[in-house]
RNA sequence: GGGAGUUUAGCUCAGCUGGUUAGAGCAUCUGCCUUACAAGCAGAGGGUCACAGGUUCGAAUCCUGUAACUCCCACCA
């Protein structure tokens, strides 16, 4: 009875992956505690909006930071992995109210609290899902430091980071012209701003001169503002209108008199080369209006209607979208039209809202940047903080040299509400509770009372508690005497990598920086990974609205939560956008399923005692001896270049290089020639059993941060494991010199390389010519004294024999009907027991030599040329040479060969 | 408009400071139900390294120019 019967042909992770997750929290294996002994690893989430499901994006960020999470505990370190969720107010807000819209609710028939009630309990019962997701995706996060950015501690940290700001005077109140989405109605940032190309109608509008005849034209694609409109600009250089500048025109309809000023900003080759100034509805406007001290009048309301000031009732509260249409029609009736065209423009749209972004005045809370942007932009340039790939290190700085003020204030209920407040003078008073900003207050006027404060009704960016993540997640605002003198903070910040998405590399990883040094002196973590970005197979970016992207839970239940995490992390480099396939998963899942089934294959083989350990022949224990040997070296060495890859982040390519040494050089070339030759008794003596357990326990390893399930499973099951006992906390495997050494000394590594490549030309031959595998071939080697010690790859022929079914014979002569191989410097002589083609052959051989001869003329022009030998290094001369000589060698061969055909 | 990046096999990507006859995986083709795995095994074919110049003994690699694509920033009404 052999274990194969118990083992499935096929791997099914279905109960593997929820049975070892469940494990691994009851064994609190990804709790982490600070330990003076322990070197720390800590890595923050980017963490997902709480009203966010798991997107491909999610997969491929967080697999990346489990993997790197996974290696590190492995290795000893003290491995904390901070999840949590962020509130994201515009995101969540707009949630809300479509929900309670939905139940007949409307947002403004409630109070702020009535609202903040029913977000909460939103909050509540739908803000854990991506968790729980990324449960399934094996994250080892330390669940019990869980945190929101809006619960209590996080909040206050955020209104304390405020207050700081604040009186270190470098939050002002402005007037300022933003991004104003009339749907969300709130301001927005820049970055939340998406600009669309649309189809417009540019119209060209006359406006009449006061005084004699005539009119000049404008071309405005947003007629609906002419009532804003304070002057009009053209440029100072433009002869069509010099003699023209400082007279009046009139408003059409509103017949208001304006200027004509003259600007360099205006592009006379543009339009009619005459622009309106609408100072209160347009960015360079508004620039235009504070250079010439011109009048700020703002028609538009907060929901984008037209407002009292527009100065016409007919249009007051109407929307901006169809007031143009009617002021459209009403000029066109009047004559005031010149033209229509049409015309294409690009139109800034709200990222959450989807609606046109209307620039508008008003009064914001801002954060002056220029300050604080200078120890993170010297972070980065200095390597202090390394991005990957470094080619971010140049975007990243051109930003940081010109960033603007970071307006603060969002005019939502759903976040950290800004803890400023009016007195009824309008002064401000700024402190971090209502009692501490009445004590201010009282210091102006002794006869204030709280009911004389009025707080401040907007909330915080969202990314005012973000910025802040690495440091809050560990307590660090909160008082010292609190959290034990800062013990977690102490112990596990500076954070040592971020991995995120780049289209956040300023929004929150520069602040981050930045808030790191402002308020703790220290940067938040050492390096950064910038993912790519997942589209699909057509390049487009994965979207909901696209529907072009898979449900990664149902991926997972198809291809295994292993294959999936495979699939994300083949060939994806850090920075690269990743075009994703399913075909990828199914690599991964078919991997998984390899690995299934090696496992099988030992698990079916049985371990000589004394009594059968002599029945084993002395040709399986020498193969098995060979082969551990061979085979630890390329451990050894492949570990090597691991450890290079992993410090370079390179972590597709420490998948690939596993994967590759798992399945050829493990899977191909190991098992193969180790495997028992008695398939009924499965016999292998014990040595070559241990050692193979041993390899194979070491493979699982490194294979554990990219296929954590899969690992556990085979592990626990490679020898009995006692409660508590777990691949997670298993050692990494450590670089053994020695091995290395002996490699140096012996050469197993080249040796094999030169026994497979043998293999694989007989294997070529004897495919080429239609033999069976099952025909037992001659293979001579050409050894003039007989003598086994001449061949340099003799420990390996076992081994050939074992892999490529032939006999192994001696001649110094070339056998008839033979044909010729070479293995490094090594002639051979395969014996097909086919009538040699002898034509056909020589045909081969000549072809073969041809090339050889025109490979040798190359090397001889760079050997016989003087300027070569000068300049060229002394090592690429010497490699060169010894070319030459191999390929000499080679030649003789193949036309003493060619002879004796 | 400004800046950055990319362009290597059918696809996705390696190729570090110039020095093997340019590599891998997938896909393709051929042959195999060979005593773990057909989600597999064995083997093969496939590239003027975007284009044009230049530097060099030597260029996928460095320089210049051109083209295409991508991203970021700005936003000509």
């Amino acid at each position: 009875m052999t274990a194969n019967s118990e083992l499935d042909k096929v791997y099914d992770p279905s109960e593997l992956e929820g049975k070892w997750y469940a494990y691994w929290l009851a064994q609190k294996f990804f709790e982490a505690t600070p330990n003076s002994e322990k070197e720390p690893y800590t890595i923050v989430i980017p963490p997902p909006n709480v009203t966010g499901i798991l997107h491909m994006g999610h997969m491929l960020n967080n697999t990346i930071q489990d993997v790197l999470v996974r290696k590190a505990r492995m290795q000893g370190k003290n491995a904390c992995w901070v999840a949590g969720t962020d509130h994201a107010s515009i995101a969540t807000e707009a949630k809300v109210v479509a929900m309670l819209a939905e139940k007949g609710i409307d947002k403004k028939n409630l109070s702020r609290e009535e609202f903040l009630t029913h977000a909460w309990a939103w909050k509540e019962k739908y803000g854990g899902i991506i968790l729980e997701q990324l449960k399934k995706l094996g994250c080892s996060c330390d669940w019990s430091r869980t945190r929101f950015t809006m619960e209590e501690d996080m909040s206050k940290a955020v209104i304390d980071a405020f207050v700081h700001l604040y009186n270190k005077n470098l939050i002002y109140r402005g007037i300022r012209m933003v991004n104003w989405d009339p749907k969300g109605k709130t301001a927005i940032s820049d970055e939340e701003v998406i600009f669309e190309t649309r189809n417009a109608k540019l119209y060209f509008i006359q406006y009449p001169f006061t005084e004699g005849e005539g009119s000049i034209i404008v071309a405005t694609v947003r007629p609906e503002t002419i009532m804003g409109d304070v002057a009009i600009c053209v440029n100072p250089n433009d002869e069509r209108y010099k003699s023209i500048v400082g007279k009046k025109v009139r408003i059409p309809i509103l017949n208001k008199e304006i200027p004509i000023i003259a600007d360099a900003y205006v592009d006379a080759e543009f339009g009619t080369g005459a622009l309106k100034i609408t100072p209160a509805h347009d960015k360079n406007d508004y620039e235009i209006g504070l250079k010439f001290n011109l009048e700020v009048i703002d028609v538009l309301d907060e929901n984008g209607n037209l407002s009292e000031k527009c100065g016409i009732p007919k249009y007051v509260g109407k929307d901006r979208f169809a007031v143009r249409k009617d002021i459209t029609k009403e000029l066109e009736e009047l004559g005031f039209i010149q033209k229509i065209e049409e015309y294409q423009t690009q139109i800034g749209t709200s990222e959450r809202t989807g609606t046109v972004i209307e620039p508008k005045l008003s009064v914001q809370w801002f954060l002056k940047m220029k300050d604080l942007a200078q120890p993170a932009l010297d972070a980065v340039e200095t390597g202090e903080i390394k991005l990957y790939p470094p080619k971010f290190n140049n975007t990243y700085r051109i930003w940081l040299e010109n960033v603007k003020d970071w307006c603060l204030s969002r005019q939502l209920w759903w976040g950290q509400r800004i803890p400023a407040y009016y007195l009824p003078n309008n002064e401000i008073v700024v402190a971090d509770t209502p009692e501490k900003a009445l004590a201010l207050a009282q210091e102006k006027n002794a006869n204030y009372t709280q009911n004389d404060l009025r707080q401040d009704e907007d909330v915080l960016d969202t990314w005012a508690s973000s910025w802040l993540w690495p440091i809050s997640v560990f307590d660090g605002f909160k008082p010292a005497e609190e959290t034990e003198n800062h013990k977690d903070f102490n112990y596990f910040y500076p954070t040592n990598d971020l991995v995120t998405a780049p289209e956040i590399l300023f929004f929150w990883v520069a602040r981050m920086i930045m808030a790191g040094y402002e308020f703790k002196g220290k940067k938040p973590f050492e390096n950064v990974y910038l993912t790519g970005i997942v589209r699909d197979k057509l390049g487009r970016k994965m979207s909901k609205s696209l529907g072009n992207s898979p449900d990664p839970i149902e991926l997972m239940k198809q291809y295994s939560t292993d294959g999936v995490r495979v699939g994300m992390l083949f060939s994806s480099p850090a920075g690269n956008d990743l075009r994703f396939d399913e075909k990828l998963c199914e690599q991964g899942r078919n991997f998984a399923n390899k690995i299934w089934n090696s496992f099988r294959l030992v698990k079916m083989w049985n371990v000589a005692d004394e009594n059968t350990e002599k029945t084993i022949s002395n040709a399986q224990k020498q193969r098995g001896e060979i082969a551990i040997n061979w085979f630890k070296v390329k451990f050894q060495q492949t570990l090597q270049e691991l450890t290079h890859l992993y410090q370079e982040y390179r972590i597709s390519d420490v998948l690939v290089t596993v994967y590759k040494l798992y399945w050829d050089d493990f899977c191909a070339y190991y098992l193969e020639a180790v495997k028992p030759e008695s398939m009924e008794t499965q016999l292998v003596d014990k040595h070559t059993y241990a050692e193979t357990l041993n390899i194979l326990e070491d493979l699982l390893k490194i294979l554990h941060p990219f296929m954590p399930f899969i690992t556990e499973e085979l592990w626990q099951n490679i020898r009995p494991r006692k409660e508590g006992e777990s691949i997670c906390i298993a050692d990494y495997p450590v670089l053994n010199e020695e091995i290395l050494a002996k490699n140096t000394k012996e050469n197993f590594a080249e040796k094999g390389k030169i026994a497979f490549e043998l293999v694989t030309e007989i294997r070529n031959a004897r495919n080429s010519k239609g033999i069976s595998p099952k025909v037992t071939l001659k293979l001579t080697l050409k050894n003039a004294e007989n003598n086994l010690e001449n061949i340099y790859f003799n420990d390996f022929l076992g081994i050939i024999k074992k892999l490529t079914n032939v006999e192994i014979l001696f001649a110094d002569e070339k056998p008839k009907q033979a044909q010729s191989l070479m293995a490094g410097n090594q002639e051979c002589y395969l014996e097909l027991g086919i009538m040699v083609n002898v034509e056909q052959e020589r045909q081969n051989i000549q072809k073969e030599l041809d090339n050889l001869h025109k490979f040798k003329m190359r090397i001889l022009g760079n050997l016989q040329n003087e300027k070569f030998i000068q300049n060229a290094k002394p090592e690429i001369i010497e490699a060169e040479r010894k070319k030459l000589t191999e390929n000499e060698t080679k030649i003789v061969a193949l036309e003493e060969s060619l002879k004796s055909l």
